[in-house]
Formats: structure tokens, C-alpha cells, sequence
DNA sequence: GATGAATGAGTGTTCATTCAT
DNA sequence: TATGAATGAACACTCATTCAT
């Protein structure tokens, strides 16, 4: 084991260091958990707070209100991971459709399968009531989230692989069937028991490959361009 | 009295007597704006009295509670036009693209132009706190929007307009671009002033298009429906 | 009786309109107890609301906030009777003693002997706390007072009564007796129980003859005005 | 070591042990303060702490509560000076006028213009919520001023400065306008900035003069006291 | 002794719901 | 039927006090 890979502990923490330092972390998982099953307002601080086995006065402790957990909930599980994606993209050998396959993928493994789907739905389902975190989340996600997608969707066309399509409104035929997913998820999806169950990869699967190619057999003419040759 | 300036009232009924058996109806508008708007949470039933013209006490007299103010909306909002979609289905003349195309349309006219779409909205951010009404909505809507348009695929397999797909999965090819239009609009489209307003129209028609023809300009091969020739 | 000596009461008021119109005078007079005898902090809301024979949320009917409340007991009790007295003193017959001494009788029994005292003590008390309505108070009562008083001490110094003094002074030698008493009676002199109770009458018989007379004998020479004669 | 740069320190004493025995006098100060500038329930103890630059369970540690912590406050403050002002009473050699000039010259020095008038403003303010400090103000201070005060009058009638008049309504004559002046400053006087502010000196000058010459020009006949003469 | 993280009882305020009129 | 005054349970938030370190 080399000597100095792991970071020296200058103080090795008492129980009640760690505790503190952890507390902001539990609690934001607790309010998370509590957030997204119940929205904002159904939502009771106590019950964060016993969650995350600490006493309601520890939360106002850490967070000033009610609304600024929901706020630090929202920043700390949009951390971008943008930039990373971004440096795949620029990386990634193979077609593009391969490329955007990876991508759903990648996306389902990291955010739609984890706690991290339940931010947006909580967020399209509060953003009217919190119009000044509705922004932040626009300018932290989902601009940049539009944004890889139509470099993918750049790529895609410049190589020929692609039609040649608006990318201002392209960006949501692929990105409108993630964000259904985890609306439905944590909605109809988690409480009507006798739905059949939504398979995530079975529908990523088909989404996939109708965006790539369609539901047509013989896809010779998309209506609004017009077949190229005589 | 001129004889056209009043539209006919079939039970003329005196104003008071007009105004009675409007009342739920004004409220149940009322209270849907507000929800919409809102949410359940966030919305008080003064307001809703309020904007319905009557006092709190009075919507008591028509709703025994919130709750079931909630899903008189919901319900009374969600009536199923399905049959008459059905019927207009059944005797479409066309290809099955133009039956689809045809439909998105319809939709939009008569759903997701309207306030109507709010309530989709309403139902998949609150399904959580309504589980009830949540299972209402996936009898009344959700299964009778999937079989309508899992017959329209199966239209367009039968006459050998569109690959044989998983109709399981690709029911949601066709209608997870419109719920998340929906939802899009009454969140952070409503809300985010700077955001590129999503033009309904272009998204929609970019949807459809994709849907039907997908992105890849030689589509001769969906990666898990390996082309069905030697 | 004279037929319209009595206005007449249009809707002679149902046992509930009565209560309604009562309601903020009964919460303010409760208010003024408690926040006379406790002060601002330690008045709980429940407790007027309790006095008032209401329950807590009715007093929000009526007050936005406790803060508002406690505005209003002050507002309230303080209401300009300065217009009156100031015609009274206008129209007074008599030397400027009698003048004096006739405004400290009526002070007391008009002011010094009511609640109204109880406003002095708690704006004296809590002033920092409130500056806006401290400002309100220096506007409505102080001001005024001090006009009132002065010009009684200008019609005795016109009239040869009073010796010429600085008028920006005077004032406090005749209003610091009796806001003192004001404060004494709501603090000290309500709670030690074996204080010999100050007799409020003799109180202020003592200091009106000596603000008239002073203690020396043969007051010949007030220091700062040397007299006038030879 | 140079003679004269270190205050002479009795017990020369570490940093750490001059700190630890200063800390109940640095809390009591700085509390004291604070419970004169907002009163005792707006007065956090966290502040208290911080403002004597310790942390909020050190001052636990020095005081049980901090009612208990209001209480030392009081009875630091009010430590009675009056042994040395009666003895100073005995020896003085001039007039009893004079020594009533004096009198409330030294009162203004020592107690008026310091902090420690603030703990009149907070005693009378709070007099209510704490009977039992209340009454210990009783038997520490005002029966000592006032009995000092009656002393002061006792000689001036003696030696036929003054005239007879009733002695335990007399004492309330010398003391009001020191005491309204102590609570002008804190409340009204500290917060109402467009307030004339009361120059302290000239209203002494002006409250003594008449204390002892009144405001008539021929004090002939006191009301109260008919005049000796036949 | 000193700290400051943790507590939880207590408070002001809201709002769905009731009911006398 | 319609009202709106009244309610009180419920909630967010505060802050004096405790106690492990």
C-alpha cells in the first residue's frame, strides 16, 4: 500500500465530529427520501429530521427553513456531472447511434435508477412554487442537458448518420422520453400496485431504437423533408 | 326582446336558480385553475371559493372536503372522450402514419391545447398523496389512451406500415412525448421566463416525425429487430 | 324622550353581528391587561384570545400578528384626546395654578387612574423593541403633551404667574411627576407587596405645590434667574 | 520591569486564570447591556456569550438560567454606594439647597450618566415578570434613596431652608425626575431619533431649580401649607 | 474548565372545516 | 341555500438548556 495515497487524517475525528460532519449529508438524503415520495409541502420537517435520526431543532441546525433544505436537496443532487459527459462525448469512438445508446445507458445507470430521477420530478412537480429555483435548476440542468444532446445529435449529422433535423426541438425526442420515465417512476409508476410495471430497460430499449430508426418499415419519406433524390 | 340576443337556456330558470345548478361546475373551474397552478398543497380553498364568485362555507355545501374537491376535479376533468375516439378510429380511411399524425393533432386540440392538459399534470405530481384517485386515473385514462393507441399500432403492423415492435413498450414511443409536453408546459415552461419557449406545434410535429421515421438516415437496421430477410 | 335622540340601528344585529363588532374591542381591552401587566414578550396570544372568550385563530381574524396587535392596544388607547383639552385649556377662567392643578386632577382621573397608564409604562418599556410605533407615540402623545403643557407655562409666564424659564425644559418639571407615576404604579409599586403604596392623590397634590412653589422658604433667589428688583 | 507600563496587579496571575476569574464579570457586563438596550426576553443568551467572547455553555457554567443570570446583573449594579453617600450626607457643610445640587450632581456622575441607570430602565420594565428581584430593588434601593433623600429634606426643614411639608410624599419630589430621566434615555430617548434630544444637564439644572423655587414668582401661599404668618 | 452540537418544549401563525344565523 | 365568524389541530421555527467530548 503506498504510503501517502490515502489523505492523512490530521484529526481522526471524535463520534460527535463525524456525526456533525455527516449530518448535512443524512439529512439531505432523508429530506430527499421525503421530498420526492410526498412532494414539498406534504412533506414534514419532524419527519426529515427523525429520518435522519436527529431532532428537528439539529435541522434548522444545518438549514435555515424548510424551503432552503429543498433548496440545497435540488444543488447537491444536480452536481454536474456534465462536465464529465462532456469529455466522453468528445472521446467516444463508434457511430452515433452507438454513441447515443451509451448515453441512455450510461444516464440510466447514474441518475435514472437512482434517488438522483426523483429530483425531476420533484422539480417539475414544485417548480411553480419555487420559481427562483425552477431557474437555477433551467440554467444548472437542463440547458446543459439540452446542450450535450444536440452536440451528440452535431455529430451525428455531420457524419451523415443522422437527418438533418431543427436540433432546437430534436433535443426532446431524446430527452423527453428520459424525463417521462422518471416522472412516471416516482408517480402513477410507485402507487398504482396493479399497473404492470413499466420495465426501465425494456423501455429504454424501445425508445432507443425508435429514435434511431422509427416506427415505419419503409422510412423513405419523413413528411416535412422531402426525399432527397428524383 | 330581441330575439336571438340570448342563447337558449333550455330550463330558463331564474338567475339564482341558474347560478345554483352552475355552482359545482364554477368551482370545480375554479378550483382546477388553482390546482393546476398550484397545486393540491398550495392551493386554498378560499381562493377557490374566491374565484368561483361563492364563500368558503358554500364550497363546503357542494364538496365534503378538499380531498374531494381534488378528485371531483380530476375526475370531472378527465371524462373519456375515448369512445368517440375509438369510433373515429375505427373508420379512419388512410394510411396508418396519417392515422397517427391525424391523432397527435386531434390530441392537441383537444387536450394538450387545454386546460384539460393541466390535469395531467395535477395527477402524475400528486399521484403520490391520491393514491386512490391515482388508480382512477390509471382505469379511466391511462389503460383506455394505451389500448387506443396500441390498436393504432397494431393497425399499422397489420397492414405492414410499421415494424412488428413490443407494443408493451411501444405504446409509450407514441405517448410519453405528449405527457411530457404536458407536464413541461405547467412546470418549468410555465415558470422559467427566459426559457426558449417550446413551440407546441414544431415539438409536436418533431415528434411525430421522428416517431415515425427516426433519426438515422439509412435505417435498415433496428438494432434488436435484425432485418427480417436472409 | 325625543324621538331622534336614539340613532337608529338599522339591523338591530343578531347575537353573532354583535359578537363580530365586539371582537376587537374585547381583544384589545384583554390585550392591554396582559401586556400591561406582563409586557409584549411574555404575553402569549392564547392568553388574550383566552381573556377575550375567543379562541387563538379568531384573534388573527381580527389582528394580522401579534405585533400588530400590540400596535393596536396602543393606537387604541391613546387616541387624541388632545383636541378636547386643548379647547378646554383655551377656555379656562383663572389663574395658571388653578390651571395647572385642575389639568393634573383631570389627568388622573381621565388618564393617570385608567389602563390608559398601563400604555405609558409599556411604550416606555418596550420602545427599542418597537421603534416604529415608539416614533408613532413620540408623533401622537409626547409631542402633543409637551405642546399642551407648554403653552399652559407660556399663559402663566404672559400672565406674570411664572417665573421665565426655558420653556424646552419646563415642560419635563411638569410631565417627568407624572409619566414617573405612571411607571411606578405598573412595576414596583404592582408587585412589592409591603411597599407603602404610594397614594396617588397626595402623590400628586405634593408635587403640583412644589412644581408651583418649590421647597425653599424664602425662595427669594432661583439660582439661574437672579431677581429682577433691586 | 519597568515600573510604571503594568497596572499593578494584585495576583499577578496567568493569562488563562485572569480570564477564567474575569468571566462572570465580562458576562455580567455584557449582559447587562443587552438586557438594558432590549429587554430581558429579547435578549438572547447566545448574544450575551458571544458579546463577552465566550461560548454559550460557558455561560452556563457561571449562571444556572438565565433568569439567575438577569438577577446578578440587578444585583452587580445596584451594589449600594449609599453607605458612602451618607456619609458624605453627614459632613456636608453649606445649604441643604446646596447640598441638593450636589446631590443630584454626584447622582448624575456616578449612577445617571453611567451604565448603571440602564438597570432602573430594566428594573421598572421588568419589575412584574420578577417579584422577587423587584423586591430586592425595594430593600436595596429605593428604600435606601429614599431614605437618604428624607434625610437631605429632614435637614433642610430643621434648619428652616425648607418648608414642613410631608416627607414620604417629599422624597417622590427629589427622585421622579432622576428616575424619568433614567427611563427617557433607554427607551424613547435611545430610539426616536428626530426626538429634541433631552440635553441631561440643563434638564437637572432645570428640575433642581424648581424643585426648590417653583415656578411661581411670588410663592406667597403653597396650597397645602398656609402661610406661617398671621 | 470550555465547547458547541443536540435537544424539545413552547410559540406564533395558518387553514380546512363547522355551524349559527 | 348561503354566509362568514369561529374553531383548533397542525406546522415551522426558536432558543434556553444539556452534556459528551
Amino acid at each position: 500500500m503506498p504510503p501517502t495515497s490515502i489523505p492523512s487524517q490530521p484529526h481522526p475525528a471524535t463520534k460527535r465530529e463525524r456525526r456533525k460532519e455527516a449530518r448535512p449529508g443524512e439529512l439531505l438524503e432523508a429530506a430527499l427520501d421525503l421530498f420526492v415520495e410526498k412532494g414539498f409541502a406534504a412533506t414534514r420537517v419532524d419527519e426529515v429530521a427523525a429520518r435522519a435520526g436527529v431532532s428537528k431543532g439539529t435541522l434548522f441546525l444545518y438549514f435555515p427553513s424548510k424551503e432552503e433544505l429543498f433548496k440545497a436537496v435540488v444543488r447537491e443532487n444536480i452536481a454536474g456531472r456534465f462536465e464529465e459527459w462532456n469529455a466522453e462525448l468528445e472521446t467516444f469512438v463508434g457511430t452515433t447511434s452507438e454513441l447515443l445508446r451509451y448515453c441512455y445507458q450510461v444516464w440510466w445507470e447514474r441518475i435514472g435508477s437512482t434517488k438522483a430521477s426523483g429530483i425531476t420530478k420533484l422539480m417539475l412537480s414544485e417548480a411553480q412554487n419555487f420559481p427562483e429555483i425552477a431557474q437555477f435548476y433551467q440554467h444548472e440542468v437542463i440547458l446543459p442537458g439540452q446542450s450535450l444532446v444536440r452536440r451528440i445529435l452535431e455529430r451525428g449529422i455531420a457524419r451523415g448518420e443522422f437527418r438533418a433535423i431543427n436540433l432546437d426541438y430534436a433535443v426532446y425526442v431524446v430527452l423527453a422520453p428520459m424525463i417521462f420515465l422518471m416522472m412516471w417512476k416516482h408517480s402513477v409508476g410507485a402507487c398504482v400496485p396493479d399497473a404492470q410495471h413499466l420495465a426501465p430497460e425494456a423501455y429504454i430499449d424501445t425508445q432507443i431504437d425508435n429514435i434511431l430508426h422509427g416506427l415505419c418499415v419503409r422510412p423513405d419519406a419523413p413528411s416535412s423533408s422531402p426525399p432527397p433524390s428524383a
